[in-house]
DNA sequence: CGGTATCCACCAAGATACTG
DNA sequence: CAGTATCTTGGTGGATACCG
């Protein structure tokens, strides 16, 4: 994996989101795609259980969970404790990669809802027009 | 920053990205769409045009590429600027809310994109499981 | 050049049922 | 409780053609 073609203003880069092919471009869709934002969002107040974070999650259905879940463990962003009882008791929380990442969420998502009165306008008018 | 169900130090807090129905959870998940976060990171180098974003965000077709600036354009994150002229000169910018978003998505982008051996490592580990 | 319109394939994602 | 299996469907998104 390399630099497209003619490499921008940090030549040294050696991975770019806007190359097709580029693993940080697969991570960036994973950790920016439905569910897995959510998620990440949820789990940085704190670790939590399977059943937390699907009511934590509005909306999320146990099949949607369990593949965001697979897939952010996968890329080492989310570790999964199975304390191996009966009932069950799997408890999921960050890796230090997780939690920059959902770091950067969290900014994210409080610059959108500090937002949301501006937003509203923005589609009233664009609605309008 | 906060705890998990209680309202937390922000008590005020009117908009709620878990919240299925809020503006802010859709603000987000259109600004973590697939495209709309490409165009936004590279909105943030600078204006563009559209072929330009077509060029520059690899992969994107015409189709998604419009849809993606429409839907910024609705929520305020982006400006669009037609030239009237002929042959047609239509130039997309950020608005002040679209560059503290892209401003955001560059941090995860560089976070990403640093972790890209660690991810690459992760995988392969999980993968052999 | 900067789009829109149309068609179509595929997969994301919901519902449901079942298991360790 | 914490998932997995299976089925089904609607939306996402690609390809192509066309318009101002």
């Amino acid at each position: 994996m390399d630099s497209v073609d003619a490499p921008g203003p940090a030549a040294s880069l050696v991975s770019d989101v806007f190359a097709r092919a580029c693993t940080s471009r697969e991570a960036f869709e994973g950790v920016t795609s439905r569910w897995s934002s959510l998620v990440l969002l949820a789990l940085g107040e704190g670790p939590h259980r399977f059943g937390e974070l699907r009511r934590r999650v509005e909306g999320v259905s146990e099949r949607m969970l369990a593949q965001a879940l697979r897939g952010l463990e996968r890329d080492g962003l989310v570790s999964r404790a199975d304390a191996g009882t009966i009932p069950p008791r799997v408890d999921y929380a960050l890796t230090p990669l997780g939690e920059a990442v959902a770091t950067g969420l969290r900014d994210l998502a409080d610059v959108l809802e500090a937002a949301v009165p501006a937003i509203d306008r923005a589609r009233v008018d664009y609605d309008a027009r």
